[in-house]
RNA sequence: GGAGAGAUGGCAGAGUGGUUGAAUGCACCGCACUCGAAAUGCGGCAUGGGGGCAACUCCAUCGGGGGUUCGAAUCCCUCUCUCUCCGCCA
């Protein structure tokens, strides 16, 4: 959400950088016709009401005075304004929604470090600050080479009868799956792995939140208005409340309509959480195996900033992401979205991609944003500055998957199976499995 | 589900139709006093939006929205949330 104030000083400046962004035609010059409209009508309003505020006051004296036919005549005088100012109040409010409306719906600017493309094609891999191909393979697992044609993560998992897609197609339909037995045990051992690491040694709170939420919670972390179609909602009394498609709605939504005093930032919040997405716009797309689905458990990272740690802060939460897949030994690539292919709400996305030898190729599995004040505009939600008394300013957020677990799932099947069917246990998860090495296989 | 109470500035808490954007206390900031501190005294201290080169000024905001009125923190309607009691229930 865009502050109408800082277009107006910088038109030619947003003019240029919204036209980087995809499926954009909105220029500075719509929005301020609609601002200079909403101002004209405010000045009117404004002559009105310190009109009538005046001669109010000066009823209220005549009348305190007991001068009951002065205060007739001011009454008199001042009831030319009645109808003016409920219309002129009424103008000012459709002005109003007018131009929330217009700014709503326009994406973040992306920094200038984001590459321009069209689509996935046009990102760029990312080694990390002052990284290269050499340091990021010190850190990552190499490839896994594996003697023996590698099978997909369904197939491993259907075989061990215990990744059951046609029972959830009996219980929900297309885009859901059963997991039974180890595999189920695996999806748990991999989450709680994931959030012990962030609690630990990544300084993140735990946090259970809400799993429905508000209309409210959804615009301030831009899933509304634009992204509606992609939810589940489920009606509430007169109303609604949506199934969370990602614990960024209400990790983000925290600090809502608040101001947090600069000490208690940056304010770090993980969640391991189920997440639901209708998957409207995928028809077709992943169809086989629990790649895309109606619901998944992820692990969220959420972190509340100031404005000048936020750069700082993406970079580390990257870091956090990566260590998951390094603990696993899993091989992945971290790539910076262009602008044809970063979200809604970000001035910048990593996304990290974790190699599949199944599907012999790489699948996001994490992505981890930075957003500016974008969202806390939306939700309202600042922090006042330490120190001598000083006006309450934006924070800035910033969510990433630390990470999918579903997705993680599917990576550690598929880069840790064996010929004869089993799945090797990495070593970091072995003590959420009860020690055992390895599931499956032969029996 | 039924009955009732409530929501006021960073916090606590007055205020029930007229010069109240809001008493008082706490917290915070500045100044004075002090070698320094405490205590004390004086002053300052909400947010958003207009207009103005500026000094400054106007408008709105007492949970959200709507209404009554010349005028609303105060009256009415409605929504949200909190609390108490009763019922039901994991």
């Amino acid at each position: 959400m865009f502050d109408i104030k800082w277009i107006r000083a910088n038109a030619e400046a947003f003019d240029a950088a919204v036209s980087r962004r995809k499926g954009i035609s909105v220029r500075a010059s719509d929005l301020l016709a609609i601002d200079d409209k909403r101002r004209d009508i405010i000045v009117r309003l404004n002559e009105a009401q310190e009109k009538r505020n005046a001669l109010s006051k000066q009823i209220g004296q005549a009348k305190a005075q007991k001068d009951e036919a002065r205060a007739q005549e001011l009454m008199a005088e001042v009831a030319g304004l009645k109808e003016f100012i409920p219309q002129g109040e009424a103008d000012e409010r459709a002005v109003e929604l007018e131009l929330r409306n217009a700014l709503s719906v326009i994406p973040n600017l992306v920094f200038d470090d984001v590459p321009d493309g069209t689509d996935e094609t046009g990102n760029v891999e990312y080694f990390g600050r002052n990284g290269s191909p050499e340091t990021a393979a010190k850190v990552r697992a190499p490839k896994p080479v594996l003697s023996f044609a590698p099978k997909e993560h369904y197939e491993i998992g259907e075989a061990m009868g215990q990744m059951d897609f046609e029972t959830a197609a009996k219980l929900s339909g297309s885009r859901f799956v059963v997991l039974k037995g180890q595999v189920a045990r695996l999806e748990r051992a991999i989450g709680q792995f994931m959030l012990d690491l962030h609690t630990t040694e990544h300084g993140y709170t735990e946090v259970q939140p809400p799993l429905l939420v508000r209309d409210e919670a959804l615009f301030g972390t831009n899933q509304l208005p634009k992204f509606e179609e992609d939810l589940f909602f489920t009606p509430h009394g007169e109303s609604r409340l949506a199934l969370i498609p990602t614990a960024e709605v209400p990790l983000t939504n925290f600090v809502r309509e608040s101001i947090v005093a600069e000490e208690e930032l940056p304010l770090r919040l993980t969640a391991l959480t189920p997440c639901f997405r209708s998957e409207a716009g995928s028809a077709g797309r992943d169809t086989r195996g629990m790649l895309r689905q109606h619901q998944f458990n992820k692990v969220e990272m959420v972190s509340i900033t100031t404005p000048e740690t936020s750069v700082d802060e993406h970079e580390r939460m990257l870091a956090c992401a990566e260590t998951v897949l390094q603990r696993l030994g899993l091989h992945y690539r971290v790539m910076n979205l262009c602008t044809g292919d970063i979200g809604f709400g970000a001035k910048k996305t990593y996304d990290l991609e974790v190699w599949l030898p199944g599907q012999d190729t790489y699948r996001e599995i994490s992505s981890v944003s930075v957003c500016g004040d974008f969202q806390a505009r939306r939700m309202d939600a600042r922090y006042r500055p330490a120190g001598e008394k000083q006006a309450p300013r934006f924070v800035h957020t910033l969510n990433g998957s630390g990470t999918a677990v579903g997705r993680c799932l599917i990576a550690v099947m598929e880069n840790y199976q064996q010929e004869d069917g089993s799945v090797a246990i990495p070593k970091a998860l072995q003590p959420y499995m009860g020690g055992i090495k390895a599931i499956g296989g032969r029996r």
